[in-house]
DNA sequence: CGGTGGAGTTCAGTCATTGAACCATATAGT
DNA sequence: ACTATATGGTTCAATGACTGAACTCCACCG
């Protein structure tokens, strides 16, 4: 994490772990990343996070493959996805954001997870109380809770997010034929 | 958690939660915590910590109600234990370190959990396999594992952790007769 | 050929962390 | 009573990280 001289005299997974993911801004990235953003200017506008530290980010989560940077073929355009490395960090981000819920959010739920699947909310261990399994995150829906406040953000994430369910993973701006590559 | 800002324009639970817990040495103080380390000299010792530092999150994480401190009715010494707040972040301090043996422990497991009711060691999820449950962090034994690396901590509690299974959130170093307050 | 949008980089100012030294209180020893 | 030690801090200068604004670079647009 590069925490002044790092974690790495600490002989502990949980330390190896937040040398990767601890630093101040990198867990709302990954959560973003699981929400369906994809570019370095929605990450931008979305968390009001500064570029330089947004760019070491990235940088930093690429290099130990947790997210991977993919070029498109034309145009100055990147997508950061995760990987599966990255994938496995749902837990950590759901868990964080759970316990979130139940103690800092007195308003009530700002975002609700559904499983895909059978439609039901999933329960704060992650499990789906219906089908009994843990659903991956690719299998959940994301939908704004009662809790949420529409007045705190005002950029296209925030929108897309407030506009109805959405697909965690999926992209949250699919272009179409945009820049029309593989333009059908 | 005061980063810069803070995270107090997001709108967002794991955000919230990040701004008690995600500081730079914080998660690594609640690790502490639920192995039962108590005391201040402890956790300085144990993680290498600078001392305003841990003096630091201590106070904020007393003030927001993740742990408590304790003080002995006689003499100087402080416990600073977990809250029912703090004990609910079991999940994440557990998910951050499974993920981090997962990806960044090529050498083997260093810790191993089990359930103390019945010996079964619990799986990446925190479910115990025999029993299908998830057993609370009270329930678990906590105990070397083959990628432990004795050569990298001299300290008491490393010592306290390398002896022996212990059971989790019992104080590492009870106090027999010590400074005789409720002394037989 | 100028303008625009995406994706960064650079940099001065500010804030947090570090490490060492210092302080306060309580008990233990003599 | 006096000193020594342990515990649990606080203070402070130096270092490093973060912030915000400005700037760059490149691909396309018209």
């Amino acid at each position: 994490m590069a925490l002044g001289r790092g974690y790495a005299d600490q002989d502990c997974s949980l330390a190896r772990a937040l040398e990767v993911v601890g630093e101040r801004w990198t867990l709302l990235v990954l959560r973003d990343c699981f929400y369906g953003v994809r570019r370095f200017g929605d990450f931008h506008t979305h968390l009001g996070i500064p570029r330089a530290v947004l760019a070491d980010r990235l940088k930093a989560l690429t290099a130990v493959g947790v997210v991977e940077r993919r070029p498109h073929t034309t145009g100055v355009e990147v997508d950061y996805v995760l990987t599966e490395r990255g994938l496995e960090l749902w837990p950590i981000v759901f868990s964080l954001a759970q316990w979130g819920e139940r103690w800092l959010a007195p308003e009530g739920s700002r975002r609700l997870f559904s499983h895909a699947a059978c439609g039901t909310d999933i329960g704060s261990s992650g499990a789906c109380p219906a089908c009994g399994t843990v659903p991956a995150p690719a299998d959940l829906l994301i939908r704004q809770g009662p809790g949420a406040d529409a007045t705190l953000r005002d950029d296209r994430v925030s929108a897309a997010l407030r506009s109805g369910p959405h697909r965690l993973l999926t992209d949250l701006f699919p272009s179409p034929a945009h820049t029309a590559t593989s333009d059908a």
